[in-house]
DNA sequence: TCCGTTCCGTTGACCGGTCAACTAGAATCG
DNA sequence: CGATTCTAGTTGACCGGTCAACGGAACGGA
């Protein structure tokens, strides 16, 4: 009845596994709360405007949006729902395509975007940037973004890959 | 309307960081459907067969539980309802306290987490540990180590916590 | 042209989690 | 001892997300 990990991850595999995991749940969770105190948004949401402020002339289409953030387009539809109720984006039909409909950046939107984006990075770089130094960050960010699903193309396969070809 | 997290993170930052939040969503996703699909098995169903597994006679207070699994009291009661549902754990009172009730380890539960284990841990190398070497798992967990929640017993601020003395 | 197929977005039902309120048992202190 | 306070766990209401089903618009052959 011994640990299962333990037997199967040899040490620092495990360790490094582990702080991934648990630095992620707690640093996300830090930020999370931040935003929501600070400016009323949760991680989601800023990241919908992120994108949309990204975007050719602040505007997506929802399934775009999907795409990005790795939600559903039920959960977009929500999400955006929600932004919309608060004022900070507004829906505008597509003139090319009738069933396509843009999330678009309003005013008030990318001013809160804006403001929350400040102390946003300044807590991302007080969370994480600013325990390692420039060489370790570059390090960092080599050998982070080799693992599935940094790269921002290349999806994840889950299990092997069925090519057929 | 420029990207702002450009303006505000340089290069080898930025790509860090994002290299870190995407590669999480993916690689848990992706070891998330696995488990449910081979084994019927959630992550957190896993992790507190896990930490079962590794307490003492394989039993552990819900509030135990709580603390570990970073969820709520009310979160482990249902999570373990589940379980219990499903003959994984059972639930022993306390002899000592009434009050406290344990989630026990029952033998198919730990039958259960040997399987899932096995096939979880080969999923854990093939979309984490397999991308470096051994040397740079070291790295890796070194640096990692040092970000916020990783060392177990430090658990991270939220802001600068408020001392009140 | 018209019908089948595909694609976009929304909706209803549900699920996994939180928060707040509660109950029951333990601990503390007069 | 009894009153108060604290702690463990459960429950109800809600929230954010998924999945499956749907409706309307676009596309692609016969």
């Amino acid at each position: 009845m011994e640990a299962i990990i333990d037997t199967t991850l040899e040490g620092a595999a495990l360790e490094a596994w582990r702080s991934y995991l648990q630095s992620h749940a707690s640093i996300v969770r830090v930020l999370d709360a931040e935003l929501v105190a600070e400016h009323g948004l949760t991680t989601r949401d800023y990241e919908v405007l992120l994108y949309l402020s990204q975007a050719e002339g602040g505007h997506l289409p929802m399934s775009a949006l999907a795409e990005r953030t790795m939600l559903t387009r039920s959960g977009i539809t929500r999400l955006v729902d929600g932004l919309v109720g608060s004022g900070l984006i507004q829906r505008v039909a597509c003139p090319n395509d009738a069933r396509v409909s843009y999330a678009q950046l309003t005013d008030l939107g990318y001013e809160k975007l804006r403001r929350a984006g400040c102390s946003h990075v300044a807590s991302i770089r007080r969370l994480f940037l600013e325990h390692f130094s420039p060489a370790e960050i570059e390090q960092l960010a080599a050998l982070l973004s080799r693992l599935p699903g940094a790269q921002p193309g290349r999806p994840c396969t889950l299990q092997d890959p069925p090519v057929v070809d």
